[in-house]
DNA sequence: TGTATGTTGAACCATTTAGTTCAGTGTATA
DNA sequence: TATACACTGAACTAAATGGTTCAACATACA
């Protein structure tokens, strides 16, 4: 189960990693399309974007369907929603952590300008 | 620029997709930690933590610092705002195609409840 | 000074990845 | 039926990745 996430958050990420996915992805933003005009979009055969598809299918970022001699290929929130959340957990804790790290800085601060006025007007 | 941009998201979702560099980075959520307590903790040798560290680094979600002998790595957040704005954007745009799809289904199940309404009570 | 510690670099290895070509299979259509 | 189209699978290649070992280098410390 921990295992499963863990090789999921891998396939997302990793499919992520790639620009021509990411492209696709962004490609199917605008509308659902085949193998075979992603082929022709990203200039590359039919049998290399074949393995994108793939790819971005078993992180769960596409779901394609297959009617007739066409393969569809369409958005799925899955993959997405597992990576935004581990992003965001991320985010969270570490922002707290860096204000934490902006208070010592600002206390930092306070206390200079309070010794430097001290030093300006004593007592 | 735009090129820069692809090749700091391709280093960041790369970095993210090995389970070791996220631990690493959770490791770092609690505290800072030098290279040798990193390779201990994920049981690796010192040159292979090395590696893991540089490719964060690269990606910007971790900074080094070497004093003395020993560096020490904390959480850099460049990084990781770069993945989570990119995602964030995708998971604004889909849940929009998402809705409108709900809608099409739903305003299908009205008109299906309807017929049905009228099948069961004509005129 | 000598010795232990923490890191770094070079070289190597096995596996994965991103792409190709070529040879199929199944489906639409003249 | 014959032909074109869309996809699929196998096999291959070059490069990247994740890891190792071994040798060096710099710094702390007795």
């Amino acid at each position: 189960m921990v295992q499963h996430t863990i090789a999921r958050l891998d396939a997302a990420f990793a499919a992520l990693s790639d620009a021509t996915r990411r492209g696709v992805l962004e490609h199917l933003e605008r509308s659902d399309a085949s193998i075979t005009e992603l082929a022709e979009t990203f200039d590359m055969t039919l049998t290399g974007m074949k393995k994108h598809v793939v790819v971005l299918e078993q992180a769960g970022l596409v779901i394609t369907q297959k009617v007739g001699r066409v393969r569809t290929c369409s958005l799925g929130q899955r993959g997405l929603d597992e990576a935004a959340v581990w992003i965001e957990q991320r985010r969270q804790l570490w922002n707290t952590r860096f204000d934490a790290l902006d208070k010592v800085v600002a206390e930092m601060k306070r206390k200079e300008k309070a010794n430097g006025q001290r030093k300006r007007q004593p007592h």
